[in-house]
DNA sequence: CGTCTATTTGAATGTACTCAAAAGCGGTGG
DNA sequence: CCACCGCTTTTGAGTACATTCAAATAGACG
Protein backbone atom coordinates (compact mmCIF):
# COMPACT_ATOMS: atom_id res chain seq x y z
CA UNK A 1 0.00 0.00 0.00
CA UNK A 2 0.88 3.49 -1.22
CA UNK A 3 3.35 2.57 -4.10
CA UNK A 4 1.05 4.18 -5.82
CA UNK A 5 1.65 8.42 -5.95
CA UNK A 6 5.66 7.17 -5.92
CA UNK A 7 5.03 5.01 -9.03
CA UNK A 8 3.42 8.89 -10.53
CA UNK A 9 6.36 10.51 -9.35
CA UNK A 10 8.85 8.49 -11.06
CA UNK A 11 7.41 9.97 -14.59
CA UNK A 12 6.72 13.46 -13.73
CA UNK A 13 7.19 16.06 -10.27
CA UNK A 14 3.67 17.31 -8.86
CA UNK A 15 2.84 19.87 -7.30
CA UNK A 16 1.19 19.62 -3.88
CA UNK A 17 -2.04 21.03 -5.68
CA UNK A 18 -1.53 18.75 -8.28
CA UNK A 19 -1.13 16.00 -6.25
CA UNK A 20 -4.45 16.61 -4.15
CA UNK A 21 -6.38 16.55 -7.40
CA UNK A 22 -5.11 13.83 -8.56
CA UNK A 23 -5.99 12.05 -4.97
CA UNK A 24 -9.54 13.35 -4.98
CA UNK A 25 -9.72 11.27 -8.81
CA UNK A 26 -8.80 7.88 -7.53
CA UNK A 27 -10.51 5.17 -5.43
CA UNK A 28 -8.89 2.63 -3.96
CA UNK A 29 -10.46 -1.05 -4.09
CA UNK A 30 -10.10 -4.33 -2.46
CA UNK A 31 -11.06 -7.55 -4.81
CA UNK A 32 -11.13 -11.12 -3.27
CA UNK A 33 -8.93 -14.27 -5.25
CA UNK A 34 -11.19 -14.88 -8.10
CA UNK A 35 -13.63 -11.84 -8.31
CA UNK A 36 -13.35 -9.87 -12.05
CA UNK A 37 -11.99 -6.22 -12.30
CA UNK A 38 -13.44 -5.52 -15.74
CA UNK A 39 -15.73 -8.92 -17.36
CA UNK A 40 -16.69 -9.30 -21.09
CA UNK A 41 -19.48 -7.79 -23.07
CA UNK A 42 -19.62 -4.79 -20.01
CA UNK A 43 -18.37 -1.31 -20.72
CA UNK A 44 -14.89 -0.84 -18.62
CA UNK A 45 -15.21 2.33 -16.60
CA UNK A 46 -12.04 2.42 -15.08
CA UNK A 47 -7.94 1.88 -15.03
CA UNK A 48 -6.66 -0.11 -12.48
CA UNK A 49 -3.08 0.45 -10.70
CA UNK A 50 -2.04 -3.00 -8.57
CA UNK A 51 -0.93 -2.37 -4.92
CA UNK A 52 -0.81 -5.77 -4.08
CA UNK A 53 -2.06 -9.12 -5.79
CA UNK A 54 -1.87 -10.43 -9.39
CA UNK A 55 -4.42 -10.39 -11.76
CA UNK A 56 -4.93 -12.09 -15.51
CA UNK A 57 -6.35 -10.42 -18.96
CA UNK A 58 -7.70 -13.17 -20.84
CA UNK A 59 -10.06 -13.14 -23.69
CA UNK A 60 -12.78 -15.67 -24.81
CA UNK A 61 -12.39 -17.11 -28.32
CA UNK A 62 -15.49 -18.05 -30.80
CA UNK A 63 -14.36 -21.85 -29.69
CA UNK A 64 -14.96 -21.25 -26.27
CA UNK A 65 -10.98 -21.28 -25.19
CA UNK A 66 -8.98 -19.06 -23.33
CA UNK A 67 -6.39 -16.88 -24.29
CA UNK A 68 -4.13 -14.99 -21.52
CA UNK A 69 -3.52 -11.49 -22.71
CA UNK A 70 -1.71 -9.86 -20.11
CA UNK A 71 -0.75 -10.33 -16.76
CA UNK A 72 -0.56 -8.15 -13.91
CA UNK A 73 0.92 -7.79 -10.65
CA UNK A 74 1.90 -4.57 -8.31
CA UNK A 75 3.18 -1.77 -9.96
CA UNK A 76 0.90 -2.74 -13.35
CA UNK A 77 -2.25 -1.56 -14.85
CA UNK A 78 -4.92 -3.72 -15.70
CA UNK A 79 -8.12 -3.01 -17.80
CA UNK A 80 -9.65 -3.29 -21.16
CA UNK A 81 -8.14 0.14 -22.82
CA UNK A 82 -9.67 -0.30 -26.18
CA UNK A 83 -13.39 -0.57 -23.97
CA UNK A 84 -12.33 2.27 -21.81
CA UNK A 85 -11.67 4.69 -24.33
CA UNK A 86 -14.63 4.39 -26.59
CA UNK A 87 -17.07 3.28 -23.33
CA UNK A 88 -18.23 0.42 -25.63
CA UNK A 89 -18.20 -3.27 -24.17
CA UNK A 90 -15.19 -4.79 -23.62
CA UNK A 91 -13.46 -7.50 -25.34
CA UNK A 92 -10.75 -9.37 -22.21
CA UNK A 93 -12.03 -10.02 -18.89
CA UNK A 94 -9.52 -9.02 -15.79
CA UNK A 95 -9.84 -11.54 -12.95
CA UNK A 96 -7.91 -11.31 -9.70
CA UNK A 97 -6.00 -14.69 -9.22
CA UNK A 98 -4.85 -13.72 -5.33
CA UNK A 99 -6.83 -11.04 -3.16
CA UNK A 100 -5.72 -7.95 -4.75
CA UNK A 101 -5.95 -4.19 -3.82
CA UNK A 102 -5.82 -1.71 -6.52
CA UNK A 103 -6.33 2.47 -7.35
CA UNK A 104 -9.04 3.22 -9.74
CA UNK A 105 -9.52 6.31 -11.99
CA UNK A 106 -12.93 6.14 -13.49
CA UNK A 107 -13.43 7.32 -17.42
CA UNK A 108 -14.87 10.56 -16.22
CA UNK A 109 -12.14 11.33 -13.77
CA UNK A 110 -9.34 10.70 -15.75
CA UNK A 111 -11.01 13.27 -18.70
CA UNK A 112 -11.00 15.44 -15.77
CA UNK A 113 -6.98 14.98 -15.08
CA UNK A 114 -6.85 15.26 -18.42
CA UNK A 115 -8.26 18.51 -18.67
CA UNK A 116 -6.87 20.07 -15.63
CA UNK A 117 -3.55 18.56 -15.01
CA UNK A 118 -1.99 18.31 -18.10
CA UNK A 119 0.96 16.67 -16.67
CA UNK A 120 -1.78 13.62 -16.20
CA UNK A 121 -1.94 13.92 -19.33
CA UNK A 122 1.76 13.30 -20.31
CA UNK A 123 1.60 10.20 -17.52
CA UNK A 124 -0.85 8.83 -19.64
CA UNK A 125 0.93 8.91 -22.67
CA UNK A 126 4.46 7.51 -21.56
CA UNK A 127 2.34 4.48 -20.07
CA UNK A 128 0.65 4.02 -23.10
CA UNK A 129 3.17 4.45 -25.11
CA UNK A 130 5.53 1.69 -23.41
CA UNK A 131 2.57 -0.78 -23.64
CA UNK A 132 2.68 -0.13 -27.02
CA UNK A 133 6.24 -0.38 -27.66
CA UNK A 134 5.77 -3.73 -25.74
CA UNK A 135 3.03 -5.24 -27.43
CA UNK A 136 4.70 -4.63 -31.03
CA UNK A 137 7.61 -6.51 -29.76
CA UNK A 138 5.74 -9.30 -28.65
CA UNK A 139 3.76 -9.31 -31.88
CA UNK A 140 7.60 -9.72 -33.76
CA UNK A 141 8.22 -12.71 -31.31
CA UNK A 142 5.21 -14.43 -32.13
CA UNK A 143 6.58 -14.20 -35.84
CA UNK A 144 9.83 -15.16 -35.69
CA UNK A 145 10.54 -16.94 -32.69
CA UNK A 146 9.71 -20.66 -31.60
CA UNK A 147 7.65 -21.42 -28.84
CA UNK A 148 10.76 -22.93 -26.72
CA UNK A 149 12.76 -19.36 -28.02
CA UNK A 150 9.55 -16.96 -26.90
CA UNK A 151 9.06 -19.38 -23.43
CA UNK A 152 13.46 -19.12 -22.90
CA UNK A 153 12.91 -14.79 -23.26
CA UNK A 154 9.81 -14.76 -20.71
CA UNK A 155 11.96 -16.57 -18.36
CA UNK A 156 14.68 -14.19 -18.96
CA UNK A 157 12.63 -10.68 -19.08
CA UNK A 158 9.71 -11.63 -16.62
CA UNK A 159 10.88 -14.20 -14.33
CA UNK A 160 8.54 -12.71 -11.95
CA UNK A 161 5.37 -14.22 -14.07
CA UNK A 162 7.17 -17.54 -14.73
CA UNK A 163 7.05 -17.85 -10.59
CA UNK A 164 4.13 -16.35 -9.55
CA UNK A 165 1.38 -17.62 -12.24
CA UNK A 166 0.75 -21.16 -13.16
CA UNK A 167 2.38 -22.80 -16.16
CA UNK A 168 -0.97 -23.55 -17.89
CA UNK A 169 -1.23 -20.14 -17.48
CA UNK A 170 1.85 -19.14 -19.03
CA UNK A 171 1.32 -21.36 -21.97
CA UNK A 172 -1.47 -19.29 -23.05
CA UNK A 173 0.18 -16.30 -22.33
CA UNK A 174 3.03 -17.46 -24.66
CA UNK A 175 0.07 -18.73 -27.37
CA UNK A 176 0.66 -22.15 -27.06
CA UNK A 177 -1.00 -25.65 -25.44
CA UNK A 178 0.31 -26.44 -21.75
CA UNK A 179 1.02 -29.84 -23.11
CA UNK A 180 3.27 -28.54 -25.32
CA UNK A 181 4.97 -25.91 -22.57
CA UNK A 182 5.68 -28.98 -20.29
CA UNK A 183 7.31 -30.85 -23.45
CA UNK A 184 9.67 -27.72 -23.76
CA UNK A 185 10.05 -27.79 -20.33
CA UNK A 186 10.96 -31.73 -19.95
CA UNK A 187 13.30 -30.62 -22.99
CA UNK A 188 14.73 -28.07 -21.59
CA UNK A 189 15.49 -30.08 -18.48
CA UNK A 190 16.94 -32.63 -20.49
CA UNK A 191 19.58 -30.46 -22.10
CA UNK A 192 20.60 -28.82 -18.86
CA UNK A 193 21.94 -32.04 -17.52
CA UNK A 194 24.26 -33.12 -20.29
CA UNK B 1 -0.43 17.54 -50.03
CA UNK B 2 -2.00 18.87 -46.73
CA UNK B 3 -3.48 15.93 -45.31
CA UNK B 4 -1.92 16.99 -42.18
CA UNK B 5 -3.20 19.68 -40.57
CA UNK B 6 -7.01 18.70 -41.46
CA UNK B 7 -5.88 15.66 -39.99
CA UNK B 8 -4.67 17.48 -36.64
CA UNK B 9 -8.11 19.19 -36.46
CA UNK B 10 -9.88 16.14 -36.62
CA UNK B 11 -8.81 15.60 -33.23
CA UNK B 12 -8.32 18.85 -31.52
CA UNK B 13 -8.85 22.36 -32.40
CA UNK B 14 -6.11 24.59 -32.78
CA UNK B 15 -5.99 28.30 -32.41
CA UNK B 16 -4.00 30.04 -35.24
CA UNK B 17 -1.17 30.73 -32.70
CA UNK B 18 -1.16 27.36 -31.89
CA UNK B 19 -1.32 26.01 -35.60
CA UNK B 20 1.97 28.60 -35.94
CA UNK B 21 3.76 26.87 -33.34
CA UNK B 22 2.65 23.70 -34.78
CA UNK B 23 3.86 24.86 -38.51
CA UNK B 24 6.99 25.76 -37.03
CA UNK B 25 7.77 22.17 -35.98
CA UNK B 26 7.37 20.01 -38.87
CA UNK B 27 9.13 19.32 -42.13
CA UNK B 28 7.90 18.26 -45.44
CA UNK B 29 10.58 15.71 -47.40
CA UNK B 30 9.76 13.81 -50.51
CA UNK B 31 11.61 9.82 -50.68
CA UNK B 32 11.59 8.09 -54.05
CA UNK B 33 10.70 4.64 -54.62
CA UNK B 34 12.95 1.98 -52.49
CA UNK B 35 14.45 4.45 -50.19
CA UNK B 36 14.50 4.06 -45.77
CA UNK B 37 12.79 6.43 -43.42
CA UNK B 38 14.38 4.30 -40.83
CA UNK B 39 17.00 2.29 -40.81
CA UNK B 40 17.83 -1.08 -38.40
CA UNK B 41 20.48 0.30 -35.91
CA UNK B 42 20.22 3.70 -36.52
CA UNK B 43 18.26 6.19 -34.29
CA UNK B 44 14.82 7.22 -35.40
CA UNK B 45 15.05 10.70 -35.08
CA UNK B 46 11.57 11.77 -36.39
CA UNK B 47 7.81 10.63 -36.13
CA UNK B 48 6.69 10.72 -40.29
CA UNK B 49 2.57 11.64 -41.56
CA UNK B 50 2.59 10.23 -45.03
CA UNK B 51 0.93 12.89 -46.94
CA UNK B 52 1.24 10.66 -50.14
CA UNK B 53 2.78 7.18 -50.85
CA UNK B 54 3.08 3.70 -49.42
CA UNK B 55 5.70 2.42 -47.13
CA UNK B 56 6.27 -0.66 -45.13
CA UNK B 57 7.49 -1.30 -41.27
CA UNK B 58 9.87 -4.35 -41.72
CA UNK B 59 12.43 -6.41 -39.22
CA UNK B 60 15.15 -8.36 -39.90
CA UNK B 61 15.10 -11.84 -37.97
CA UNK B 62 18.45 -13.73 -36.61
CA UNK B 63 17.78 -15.61 -39.82
CA UNK B 64 17.90 -12.71 -42.05
CA UNK B 65 13.94 -13.41 -42.45
CA UNK B 66 12.09 -10.08 -43.14
CA UNK B 67 8.80 -9.81 -41.26
CA UNK B 68 6.10 -6.81 -41.78
CA UNK B 69 5.11 -5.16 -39.19
CA UNK B 70 2.90 -2.74 -40.59
CA UNK B 71 2.22 -0.99 -43.39
CA UNK B 72 1.43 2.86 -44.41
CA UNK B 73 -0.50 4.33 -47.09
CA UNK B 74 -1.95 8.10 -47.02
CA UNK B 75 -2.98 9.60 -43.20
CA UNK B 76 -0.68 7.46 -41.20
CA UNK B 77 1.99 7.41 -39.11
CA UNK B 78 5.22 5.81 -39.45
CA UNK B 79 8.31 5.41 -37.76
CA UNK B 80 9.89 2.93 -34.79
CA UNK B 81 8.30 4.67 -31.40
CA UNK B 82 10.86 2.00 -29.34
CA UNK B 83 13.73 3.82 -30.93
CA UNK B 84 12.08 7.50 -30.91
CA UNK B 85 11.50 7.69 -27.24
CA UNK B 86 14.45 6.32 -25.64
CA UNK B 87 16.60 7.48 -28.94
CA UNK B 88 18.18 4.55 -29.27
CA UNK B 89 19.03 2.15 -32.14
CA UNK B 90 16.13 0.97 -33.85
CA UNK B 91 14.81 -2.88 -34.50
CA UNK B 92 13.03 -1.84 -37.42
CA UNK B 93 13.33 -0.44 -41.30
CA UNK B 94 10.97 2.21 -42.55
CA UNK B 95 11.24 1.81 -46.71
CA UNK B 96 9.31 3.24 -49.42
CA UNK B 97 7.82 1.67 -51.84
CA UNK B 98 7.09 4.18 -54.13
CA UNK B 99 7.49 7.77 -54.33
CA UNK B 100 6.21 8.98 -51.10
CA UNK B 101 5.65 12.54 -49.50
CA UNK B 102 5.40 12.92 -45.41
CA UNK B 103 5.15 15.49 -42.84
CA UNK B 104 8.40 14.78 -40.02
CA UNK B 105 8.94 16.13 -36.33
CA UNK B 106 11.57 15.49 -34.46
CA UNK B 107 12.20 14.32 -31.59
CA UNK B 108 13.43 17.50 -30.04
CA UNK B 109 10.68 19.58 -31.92
CA UNK B 110 8.12 17.15 -30.66
CA UNK B 111 9.06 17.34 -26.71
CA UNK B 112 9.02 21.33 -27.42
CA UNK B 113 5.39 20.46 -28.46
CA UNK B 114 4.47 18.81 -26.15
CA UNK B 115 5.85 21.61 -23.57
CA UNK B 116 4.31 24.99 -25.37
CA UNK B 117 1.30 23.32 -26.96
CA UNK B 118 -0.33 20.65 -24.72
CA UNK B 119 -3.04 19.54 -26.90
CA UNK B 120 -0.47 18.20 -29.39
CA UNK B 121 0.41 15.91 -26.32
CA UNK B 122 -3.19 15.23 -26.15
CA UNK B 123 -3.10 13.92 -29.95
CA UNK B 124 0.00 11.77 -29.65
CA UNK B 125 -1.50 10.21 -26.50
CA UNK B 126 -5.07 9.59 -28.52
CA UNK B 127 -2.76 8.00 -31.92
CA UNK B 128 -0.83 6.17 -29.45
CA UNK B 129 -3.70 5.02 -27.82
CA UNK B 130 -5.39 3.44 -31.08
CA UNK B 131 -2.13 2.34 -32.22
CA UNK B 132 -1.80 0.19 -28.92
CA UNK B 133 -5.75 -1.16 -29.03
CA UNK B 134 -5.16 -2.47 -32.46
CA UNK B 135 -1.78 -3.63 -31.57
CA UNK B 136 -3.49 -5.61 -28.68
CA UNK B 137 -6.07 -7.14 -31.36
CA UNK B 138 -3.22 -8.30 -33.77
CA UNK B 139 -1.99 -9.92 -30.82
CA UNK B 140 -5.40 -11.84 -30.12
CA UNK B 141 -6.24 -12.62 -33.53
CA UNK B 142 -2.72 -14.47 -34.60
CA UNK B 143 -3.52 -15.95 -31.20
CA UNK B 144 -7.13 -17.36 -32.23
CA UNK B 145 -7.22 -17.14 -35.90
CA UNK B 146 -6.15 -19.44 -38.78
CA UNK B 147 -4.05 -17.70 -41.59
CA UNK B 148 -7.33 -17.88 -43.45
CA UNK B 149 -9.21 -16.29 -41.05
CA UNK B 150 -6.50 -13.98 -40.29
CA UNK B 151 -6.74 -12.99 -44.05
CA UNK B 152 -10.08 -12.79 -44.76
CA UNK B 153 -10.24 -10.17 -41.90
CA UNK B 154 -7.21 -8.46 -43.22
CA UNK B 155 -9.59 -8.24 -46.33
CA UNK B 156 -12.34 -6.68 -44.69
CA UNK B 157 -10.93 -4.15 -42.52
CA UNK B 158 -8.05 -3.20 -45.07
CA UNK B 159 -8.67 -3.77 -48.67
CA UNK B 160 -6.71 -0.99 -49.45
CA UNK B 161 -3.83 -2.63 -47.97
CA UNK B 162 -4.51 -6.20 -49.88
CA UNK B 163 -4.66 -4.26 -52.92
CA UNK B 164 -1.65 -1.90 -52.86
CA UNK B 165 0.79 -4.06 -51.70
CA UNK B 166 2.32 -6.62 -53.17
CA UNK B 167 0.95 -10.70 -52.05
CA UNK B 168 3.97 -12.07 -50.55
CA UNK B 169 4.40 -9.05 -48.54
CA UNK B 170 0.50 -9.25 -47.36
CA UNK B 171 1.87 -12.82 -46.41
CA UNK B 172 4.17 -11.76 -44.42
CA UNK B 173 2.55 -9.21 -42.79
CA UNK B 174 -0.11 -12.35 -41.86
CA UNK B 175 2.75 -13.61 -40.42
CA UNK B 176 2.50 -16.55 -43.12
CA UNK B 177 4.62 -17.58 -46.10
CA UNK B 178 3.90 -16.20 -49.35
CA UNK B 179 3.28 -19.75 -50.51
CA UNK B 180 0.82 -20.84 -47.97
CA UNK B 181 -1.00 -17.41 -48.35
CA UNK B 182 -1.10 -18.60 -52.04
CA UNK B 183 -2.79 -21.60 -51.50
CA UNK B 184 -5.01 -19.78 -49.11
CA UNK B 185 -5.92 -17.96 -52.08
CA UNK B 186 -6.63 -20.50 -54.02
CA UNK B 187 -9.09 -22.28 -52.08
CA UNK B 188 -10.91 -19.21 -51.94
CA UNK B 189 -11.50 -19.17 -54.81
CA UNK B 190 -12.44 -22.74 -55.52
CA UNK B 191 -15.03 -22.22 -52.81
CA UNK B 192 -16.30 -19.17 -54.44
CA UNK B 193 -17.26 -21.08 -57.25
CA UNK B 194 -19.61 -23.89 -55.68
C1' DC C 1 10.55 -10.51 -77.02
C1' DG C 2 13.41 -11.37 -73.15
C1' DT C 3 14.38 -10.57 -68.42
C1' DC C 4 13.26 -9.99 -63.82
C1' DT C 5 10.16 -10.44 -60.21
C1' DA C 6 5.94 -12.30 -58.25
C1' DT C 7 2.85 -16.11 -57.87
C1' DT C 8 1.52 -20.91 -58.10
C1' DT C 9 1.95 -25.94 -57.51
C1' DG C 10 3.39 -30.12 -55.23
C1' DA C 11 5.85 -33.27 -52.13
C1' DA C 12 8.16 -33.95 -47.92
C1' DT C 13 8.79 -32.13 -43.33
C1' DG C 14 8.15 -29.83 -38.89
C1' DT C 15 6.03 -27.45 -35.28
C1' DA C 16 2.51 -27.35 -32.42
C1' DC C 17 -2.35 -29.26 -31.32
C1' DT C 18 -5.93 -32.65 -29.73
C1' DC C 19 -7.46 -36.17 -26.99
C1' DA C 20 -6.99 -39.53 -23.50
C1' DA C 21 -4.95 -41.11 -19.57
C1' DA C 22 -1.66 -41.18 -15.86
C1' DA C 23 1.01 -39.04 -12.41
C1' DG C 24 2.05 -35.36 -9.09
C1' DC C 25 0.77 -32.14 -5.53
C1' DG C 26 -1.59 -29.58 -1.92
C1' DG C 27 -5.10 -29.18 1.14
C1' DT C 28 -8.88 -31.26 4.08
C1' DG C 29 -11.04 -34.37 7.02
C1' DG C 30 -11.29 -38.69 9.27
C1' DC D 1 -0.78 -39.50 9.93
C1' DC D 2 -2.88 -41.24 6.13
C1' DA D 3 -6.58 -41.25 2.58
C1' DC D 4 -9.00 -38.80 -0.53
C1' DC D 5 -10.29 -34.98 -3.48
C1' DG D 6 -9.59 -31.47 -6.90
C1' DC D 7 -6.49 -29.24 -9.67
C1' DT D 8 -2.11 -28.92 -12.30
C1' DT D 9 1.36 -31.10 -14.87
C1' DT D 10 3.19 -34.85 -17.59
C1' DT D 11 3.29 -38.46 -21.19
C1' DG D 12 2.19 -40.45 -25.55
C1' DA D 13 -0.05 -41.36 -29.96
C1' DG D 14 -2.26 -39.56 -33.82
C1' DT D 15 -3.30 -35.33 -36.46
C1' DA D 16 -3.54 -30.62 -38.48
C1' DC D 17 -1.81 -26.42 -39.84
C1' DA D 18 1.82 -24.25 -41.85
C1' DT D 19 6.78 -24.49 -43.68
C1' DT D 20 10.58 -25.66 -46.77
C1' DC D 21 12.50 -26.55 -51.03
C1' DA D 22 12.32 -27.06 -55.86
C1' DA D 23 10.39 -26.16 -60.05
C1' DA D 24 6.87 -24.36 -63.16
C1' DT D 25 4.03 -20.50 -64.54
C1' DA D 26 2.43 -15.87 -64.87
C1' DG D 27 2.99 -10.77 -65.08
C1' DA D 28 5.32 -6.40 -65.59
C1' DC D 29 8.49 -3.53 -67.78
C1' DG D 30 11.88 -2.01 -70.91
Amino acid sequence: MDRFLPYINKHIQLTPTEEAILQANIKYKNYLKGQYIVQNDEICRCHSFIESGKVRTFYLDKNGNEHIVAFGIEEWWVGDIGSLITQSPADFNVQCLEKTQVVQIYYENLQRLYRDVPKIERVFRLIIQNAYVSAQKRIVRNFSLTARDRYLLLLEEYPAFVQRFPQYMIASYLGITKEFLSQIRNQLAKEAKS
